[in-house]
DNA sequence: CTACAACCAGTTTTT
DNA sequence: CTGGTTGTAG
């Protein structure tokens, strides 16, 4: 199933629907039955616009997903009449499912289900020609530019403009860029003081940088939404056969929706006015990346005449857990405000402690694990760790839950983290494909040109550049004429004669309807020395990445050709690789909006990480609330227990850093919150963490006078001296700087790894690695673990 | 011209 | 602590 399917779906539409057959029976559909009343108002509400609040755990996806089921079944719409979107490609496959389970499997899947994006990618291949001018458009075949490949762009068109790199980051202008995107502003509409932004540039550069993508036939992620509206804007026509098809629109999550989806929807629910979205204002955390919850709040005058239906009927969790969520959610001024409430009775209060420091939160939480996996916690009993999740703020929190989980080895996983196609040999991978399927992806081949290294490095891509350019010819073109005129020197020439020569074989073999592509793509990996450069390579992740390789393989069987292939995995492609066996989540809590969990661990509530500073610095109160909504959602995620945890110490940047406990946690309401003493687990420290949340869990002075307290500052002396050992600190003192090696030892290297000490001069040491002998500084290396460090940090109390 | 070791600078969240 | 960039040796 390829994106370009739908090209019958305009004819389909005329195909008569079978479940219509069904509709009008006397007797209630059964998907109907046991709805309560707001959802069952929810899902008969068909006409008109729908403001459907719908607060965390209270049904919002039944009701969406039983609500198109309605419009099937009633034969109000045909699938492909129906346009539903949704912000994540795991939100738009359950929403298949489950109104595939409402239906049985007689309905064709919804062709216009999908996210934002990728909806938006279908309506532009259809009109491509359209963005540009008359010279200069996009066609129907443009690839669609990640992340990665932005960037290199920017940075080639900051160099052009001999900006220095160094204070004008290409990553900012990448964000900059964005934000105007999300807010559908073209290089033409950009305002005048928005114009001078990076230092005056930012105006042209856009332009320039738009500029590039038409040339290379491409578009990024916020172009998939602003090219949709500008065409919508200035064709009319087009507008008008798209509104005219969807006669129902239904939106997930919109109070994440940003300037440009806003729009995007505005126009096109203009004719039917049948336009339904779903959210909670009390959910918006992605401001950051232009989401305006101000969409949410205007709803009623966006759309005259609308219904507001409110789900306020939680399912999810216990009262505690909800009255805890509300109390804190409180403290936001202008919500729409909703009043959540349950009809279960019982559970445990939310749980609040505090460590010492950062591991000591990862400790503690892992023998909270193992207790309720063991079944040593009656309250609950024995849990499975699929029931289990731990919710951060910033990704840079797991990395001590992964370090503790794996040396008591709990099973674990990461949710969300980065994208399986975002690694590096993923991508390299897919540059092959890319190049090979359209020759003429000049960003493709500057990826692989030198990948595995073939002796051309930037002299020789300036070469090739300068040809091309000269010729009007596509860099693998202009690669070949460059070789073809001996415009290279001697060796890299030859290399780049054979890589030229083979991509023209691929391309063929590309086109080939005969030629399997599953056995090309594995043929080009190895013909082009691809494979064996990471068989070749004894870094500790190679293995790994050749895995991943032979999965990318594998993930090309079902699709028809590379074309296909190549075509949904830049929108569609996760990490997600299914349900394996018992493991404890571990996610950012974006991540884990939409999810639930029986119980969720919530640590590292210390102000400045949880609030953010930075969100507080760059969005003050508007970025608190943000991070107060972003609490909220982390506590509504769990079903029977929430644990909230913070940490007095924290390593940053590879500094210790200490901080005080958050201010949501003086925020929450008192009497729904139990704190945790247990006793002496790990002496005075622990302790005095302990005494120190339960004397002032709503004292900020108190808090303070802890942190002054002479047993607080003993606590640091030692702790400092305890993971600070000696062999952390690589002080090179120039008396023996390598008095501390000695030849035979065993030593570890972040890059190259273990390897033995071979020879000593000064203080460089010959270590042999796996890949070799290399000579190193010796503050470069540590002595391997298990040698002389010891100072496991399990074994020593305080 | 390349490859590699040394140095440097910066870290929220992501379709 | 990590990754990306820079300076230098081959």
């Amino acid at each position: 199933m390829s994106d370009f399917d739908d090209s019958d779906a305009f004819e389909a539409a005329a195909a008569p629907v079978p479940l219509s057959q069904r509709a009008m029976s006397a007797r209630p559909a059964p998907y109907l039955e046991g709805l309560n009343a707001a959802q069952r108002a929810a899902v008969e509400a068909l006409d008109g616009p729908v403001l459907l609040l719908a607060g965390a755990g209270t049904g919002k996806t039944r009701a969406l997903t039983t609500r198109i089921a309605h419009l099937l079944t009633l034969g109000r719409a045909r699938p492909g009449q129906i346009l539903a979107v949704t912000f994540t490609n795991k939100a738009a496959r359950e929403m298949k499912d489950r109104i595939g389970r409402l239906l049985g499997e007689m309905v064709e899947g919804m062709p216009w289900l999908g996210t934002f994006h990728s909806v938006s990618v279908k309506i532009l291949r259809r009109h491509a020609e359209l963005v540009g001018d008359a010279e200069l458009h996009l066609k129907p075949s443009f690839t669609i530019l990640d992340t990665d490949d932005q960037i290199r762009l920017m940075k080639q068109l900051i160099a052009a403009e001999n900006i220095d790199e160094k204070r004008w980051p290409a990553r900012q202008l990448a964000g900059l860029i964005d934000g105007w995107k999300n807010r559908c502003i073209t290089p033409a509409r950009l305002p005048k003081g928005e114009e001078r932004a990076f230092d005056g540039w930012g105006g042209k550069l856009y332009a320039a940088y738009q500029r590039r993508l038409l040339e290379l036939n491409a578009v990024d992620f916020g172009d998939l939404l602003m090219h949709c509206v500008t065409i919508f804007q200035a064709h009319p026509d087009v507008l008008r056969q798209w509104q005219e098809r969807f006669r129902y629109i239904l939106v997930d999550e919109y109070q994440d929706t940003n300037v440009a989806q806003y729009m995007w929807l505005r126009l096109l629910a203009q004719a039917h006015r049948n336009i339904c979205c779903v959210g909670d204002d009390d959910q918006s955390i992605y401001g950051w990346r232009g989401a305006e919850v101000g969409n949410i709040l205007r709803f009623e005058s966006d759309f005259p005449g609308a219904q507001v239906i409110r789900l306020e009927q939680n399912y999810r969790s216990t009262p505690h857990i909800l009255a805890a969520a509300s109390g804190l959610i409180a403290s936001n001024k202008g919500r729409l405000g909703k009043t959540l409430w349950t009809d279960a009775e019982g559970g445990e209060p939310v749980r609040l402690i505090g460590h010492w420091d950062s591991e000591a939160e990862a400790r503690w939480i892992g023998e909270e694990i193992e207790a309720f996996h063991g079944g040593h916690r009656h309250s609950v009993g024995r849990r499975s760790l699929n029931d289990i999740a731990i919710l951060v703020r910033a990704s840079h929190q797991m990395r001590a839950f992964e370090d503790r989980f794996m040396t008591i080895g709990l099973p674990y996983r990461v949710i969300g983290g980065p994208r399986f196609y975002e690694r590096q040999e993923i991508r390299d991978a897919m540059a092959y494909f890319r190049l090979a399927v359209s020759p003429t992806d000049d960003l493709a081949f500057e990826r692989i040109v030198n990948v595995p290294k073939r002796g051309l490095g930037d002299k020789a891509v300036q070469t090739i550049q300068a040809e091309a350019r000269e010729r009007g010819l596509s860099l693998l073109e202009g690669a070949a004429s460059a070789v073809a005129v001996g415009a290279l020197g001697g060796k890299g020439a030859g290399a780049l004669r054979q890589f030229t020569q083979a991509m023209g074989r691929w391309h063929a073999d590309a086109l080939d309807a005969r030629v399997n592509h599953v056995e090309l793509a594995e043929r080009i990996l190895d013909e082009s020395g691809y494979t064996a450069m990471w068989q070749n390579d004894k870094s500790p992740d190679a293995p790994g990445r050749l895995d991943n390789l032979k999965e990318l393989v594998k993930a090309l069987e079902e699709f028809e050709n590379l074309q296909g292939f190549l075509e949904h995995v830049a929108l569609v492609m996760d990490n997600d690789k299914g349900e394996q066996a018992e493991q404890v989540s571990i996610m950012t809590l974006h991540a884990a909006k939409g999810l639930e969990y029986p119980i969720v661990f919530l640590p590292g509530w210390e102000d400045g990480l949880f609030p953010s500073q930075r969100s507080m610095d760059e969005s003050g109160m508007k970025g608190l609330e943000e991070e107060r909504r972003l609490a909220y959602v982390g506590i509504t995620r769990a079903e029977e227990l929430a644990t909230i945890t913070f940490a007095g110490n924290r390593r940053m940047y590879g500094q210790w850093q200490s901080s005080l406990p958050s201010r949501f946690i003086d925020e929450l309401p008192e009497e729904h919150v139990e704190v945790l003493t247990p006793p002496g687990l790990y002496g005075g420290g622990y302790g005095a963490a302990a005494a120190f949340a339960a004397s002032s869990m709503h004292d900020r002075a108190a808090k303070a006078d802890v942190y002054n307290s002479p047993g607080w500052k003993r606590m640091q002396e030692r702790s400092t001296a305890r993971t600070q050992p000696v062999h952390r600190t690589p002080v090179i003192i120039d008396a023996e700087p390598a008095a501390r090696f000695a030849v035979g030892d065993r030593v570890f290297h972040q890059k190259f790894g273990n390897g033995t000490v071979m020879g000593i001069a000064e203080d460089t040491l010959t270590v042999e690695f796996p890949t070799g002998f290399k000579t190193i500084k010796a503050g470069y290396v540590q002595p391997a673990s298990g040698a002389s460090s010891g100072a496991s940090t399990d074994d020593v109390p305080f």
